[in-house]
DNA sequence: ATAAACGATGACATTAATGTCAGGGTCAAG
DNA sequence: CTTGACCCTGACATTAATGTCATCGTTTAT
C-alpha cells in the first residue's frame, strides 16, 4: 500500500511516517516510481511505534530495540526492559521536580493569601475596587 | 555595575540577562560607551527573577506581573495571583500526564517480567546466556 | 489530454532559555 | 602602543516531533 493508505489506516500523519521512517523506524520498499511502497503488516509496525511514543519513549529508545520487538513478542526482548526501567527513572525524577515546583506555587499562593486579607482589612477603608 | 559583575553577582550568565531585557524584563541604563549599566537594585531583580524562574514560570508570564512585583511586595501584586493559579493547574495536568506514563511504563515492566520468568522457565536449557 | 488527487523532496516553523561564535568596539595597565 | 579583559550586536545551535509550504512528478478518471 502507498503512504496515504498508510496514513489513514493508523491515523499517523504522512509526515510523521516519513519521520519515522528518517529515524530508521520503519524502511519501506520502493516502486518504481519513487513511490513508497509498505507491506500490511506496516500497519502493526506504526501502530507499535505510536504505542511506544505514548509511552514517553524517543524515537531514538525505540530505535534501540524496534529490530527485536518487531520480530519477537515484546516479552521476549530483554531490549526493551533497560529502555523502560531508564525511561521510568526519568519520568519519576521528572514528576518529583513538577511536584517541588507544586508546593513552591501552593505555598506562595498561601502566602499571598493570607497576607492579603491582612491587607484587605487594614485598607478596607480605601480599597473599593478590591470586590 | 556592569554586565560583568551583575552576572558574578547574580549567577545568572551574560547571556541570559541580555535575554531578560530582550523580554522586557529588566531595563538597564546604557553609558556613552553603549555598555549597559544596571544600579545596585537590579542583582535583586534578577535574583527575583531566576526565583519565579525556579518556579516553573515563563519569562511571559513574569512580564505580566514583574513590574508590579519590583514596586511592591509581592503580597500586594493582585496580578501574581491568577498567574500562580493557572500554572499550578497546568503543572496538575503535567504531574498527571506523567503518573499516567509512569503507571503504564510500570504496567509493562510488570508484564514482561511475569512473561519472561515463563520463558526462561520454559526454555532454561536453551538460555545458557541469560545468566 | 487535462484536471484532480496523490506522492516525493526539501525547507522552514514551532518552543524556551541558553550556549557559543564571529567580528567588532572600549578601556586599563604595562 | 599593545595586550588582555571586558563589552557590544547579530546570528546560529540546541531538542523533538510534527505542521505546513513550495515545487515537482505520477496516476487516474473523465
Amino acid at each position: 500500500m502507498k503512504i496515504g493508505q498508510l496514513s489513514k489506516l493508523t491515523g499517523a500523519s504522512i509526515r510523521s511516517i516519513r519521520y519515522y521512517e528518517a529515524q530508521g523506524l520503519i524502511t519501506p520498499k520502493r516502486s518504481d516510481n519513487g513511490y513508497r511502497e509498505y507491506h500490511n503488516l506496516a500497519v502493526e509496525q506504526i501502530r507499535t511505534i505510536q504505542f511506544y511514543l505514548s509511552l514517553g519513549l524517543s524515537t531514538e529508545q525505540i530505535a534501540s530495540f524496534l529490530h527485536c520487538v518487531l520480530k519477537n513478542k515484546e516479552a521476549f526482548c530483554r531490549d526493551v526492559l533497560p529502555v523502560y526501567t531508564s525511561k521510568l527513572a526519568e519520568i519519576e525524577q521528572q514528576i518529583q521536580t513538577l511536584t517541588q515546583m507544586k508546593s513552591n506555587l501552593e505555598e506562595r499562593i498561601r502566602s499571598i493569601r493570607s497576607e492579603e486579607s491582612i491587607y484587605k482589612e487594614a485598607t478596607y477603608h480605601v480599597d473599593k475596587t478590591s470586590q
